[in-house]
DNA sequence: CCCATTTATAGTGGAGCCCATCATTAATCT
DNA sequence: AGATTAATGATGGGCTCCACTATAAATGGG
């Protein structure tokens, strides 16, 4: 209703005033005492004695002053990201990847592990545990250092982290994988569906930075959807939002058929049909001219739902974004109400690892950093 | 990225506890200063002195001691609802409805101006004007008291309050919808659409109270749709959100000739078809079930977007739920990943007028009732 | 090499706010 | 009428933030 309201203690303004000081250090960097107080809205004498307590507390550190100024050196303060470890884990059909961060997401180390769709179950979990503990030992990293995981995997996955169906991944649909993560690491673990997580990152890294508003198709041998609204990753109700791929019209699982169906100059793997049509092979140019027209409709009935200022395309078939785009674009052109802009993922296939790892800094900030629940200065 | 992070002042805590009161008086209704006290999380002592300031401001009052308990009785106090009041607007095709409420949303007066679609731009404007000073007159509100004011009309409406485009009212596209209502009031006027102010209507006191996530679907002669998510109605970045019925594969506008077109015992009127229906004329079964499946695929490219936990029908069919809830329900129940309820709108025509009010009435809290922004504990 | 300038640091006193505690007041019930 | 119950009113103490002033540590020109 009203927004966010429990009475305060002194303490509680303490706390919150703590809290500032950490968000002004984390947004500027390293930061002498007085623009932190200005980032803050606070005067210097508080920040001076906040920034004690968080050195004492370890969540702050002193850096070497700067030389070449004019008056005083001033002592400059930063957060200390490297307190605590994120890890983010991309388990997909065909590979595991870890990615070890920092609290700021900063990745520190990556491993990766080579799998097939037709894996037993437990294989692929034998397959995440190994990349897990091959980074965080690459590292050098205790397993209590890690203070929040996030993995990423195809299909539709409950809020309680269970796999609910996968059709990328045969053995795959009714895993518990938090459970098991769980039980592997001692920190707190969400599931997430992959696309979801590609999609988190692309705002935050890659081609919707600064967007608030964005849809994230998926393209390739398998198709997948997410919606990014106000800056955060759009779960529903139960954790199958943007999953429109199994809608009777649209089936964006099946779309890639199209490309390699009728027509005599049909190739035998969508990457060659892309390069054809680039060539400007005339049966290839209309392969792909339908396949966007496909995807266009499933584009376009997302849009019309969440109305996004930027529809993203990731997948495999984005690296042929230049030859998919114009039609796409077109296809959006004639069907939506406020047309949205059409780019395509700049970031490489570590994406949905990113993504994780961003979704866990995230979810750290919500619990650490909060005068509720957080254990900053206690 | 840190959640709300601004450092505080004393005077900053003091307002936050000032809002903790007042959030405690508008939830619990009147209560004594202990139970003000246990709610807000504060002392007595505390809470006594903001409940004096607040009594100085206008915001609260004290009432009459409720007889009957046992011991010493106690003051009780009530957030002054009747301060100030908000205005609810309904533009629609055939009737201009003005709801007049109070900052709880209680509506204290209804005036109604009876339209046709094919009235000019002015001719409506000008059955606003009356209808909303029809309203304030007949319950003695003078313009400043009305502090905020939301209009609903059909059609897509940008963030700025402009009719970009409508269909089912003729001479409306273009009109500078806010804009005019600014000339007419002294207050911050937002216009919305209608489906998604009944869509907010329906989550508030309707059929949807307590769901976090529900795409509403108005379906009548015109169809349109909105969706809420966690208990916000979804603009998006353009406010076109829920356009779903322009997309060429659902086109909700048309969706009803289906309804009367073909077959023998077609009605002339499409409350017929239905209360046919209803007595088992097997025509009229097939024309609704056909009306369902049309409508149904557009539910279900939505639901599968964004994962709603209801779907609530409304709009003038909403009359014929009966007949046509459960057809929907097997159509989604096919398609949807995770299905939905599906409920039949709770609230009338004034539904509208009412989410107009909802929509006020929040939007006043966020501005009234902020550390930043508001006006309370200067 | 010294001194003015610039900029940051340290310390003090004041004011505001919240809270715990205790004595007091005003009803009901026996 | 007295016991019981429950809320009120007032006092003092402890935190927290802030404005202000004096001090410290660099740079750069004469």
């Amino acid at each position: 209703m009203t927004p966010a309201v429990t009475g305060g203690d002194l303490q509680h303004l303490r706390r919150l005033n703590a809290l500032a000081v950490i968000a002004a250090l984390r947004e500027g960097g390293p930061l002498p005492l007085t623009q932190v107080a200005e980032r803050a809205e606070l005067a210097r004498a508080t920040v001076k004695e906040v920034v004690r307590e968080l050195t004492e507390q370890g969540w702050v550190a002193e850096m070497e002053p700067a030389g070449g100024a004019k008056g005083r050196p001033a002592r400059r303060y930063r957060f200390r990201a490297d307190r605590g470890r994120v890890l983010g884990l991309d388990i997909g059909a065909h590979k595991v990847l870890a990615a070890l961060a920092d609290l700021d997401g900063n990745v520190v180390h990556l491993a990766r592990e080579e799998v097939t769709p037709a894996m037993s179950r437990q294989e692929r979990l034998a397959a995440v545990d190994r990349a897990a503990s091959a980074c965080l030992a690459a590292s050098g990293t205790a397993p209590e250092q890690v203070w929040a995981a996030v993995a990423g995997s195809t299909g539709y996955i409950d809020l309680d982290g269970n796999v609910v169906l996968s059709r990328a991944i045969e053995d795959w649909s009714g895993v518990p994988l938090a459970a098991h993560l769980g039980d592997l690491l001692p920190c707190p673990v969400l599931v997430e569906n992959d696309s979801r997580l590609a999609a988190l990152a692309e705002c935050r890294r890659g081609a919707a930075r600064g967007v608030r508003n964005m849809v994230f198709l998926h393209l390739g041998r398998r198709g997948g959807a997410a919606i990014v609204l106000d800056g955060v990753p759009l779960r529903g109700g139960g954790g199958a939002a943007g999953e429109i791929g199994v809608h009777p019209l649209f089936r964006l699982g099946g779309a890639s058929e199209v490309l390699r169906s009728p027509g005599p100059g049909s190739a035998a793997d969508d990457g060659a049909v892309f390069e054809a049509a680039r060539r400007g092979e005339p049966a290839a140019q209309a392969a792909v001219i339908r396949y966007a027209k496909v995807i266009g409709l499933a584009a376009a009935a997302m849009s019309l739902t969440v109305d996004p200022d930027l529809v993203v395309l990731g997948g495999g078939f984005s690296r042929s974004a230049d030859v998919l785009l114009p039609p796409l674009r077109a296809e959006l052109e004639a069907m939506c109400l406020r047309i949205p802009a059409v780019l395509a993922s700049t970031l490489g296939d570590e994406c949905v690892a990113v993504g994780a790892v961003c979704h866990a800094v995230e979810h750290l900030n919500t619990v650490l950093f909060n005068p509720e629940t957080g254990p900053v200065t206690v």
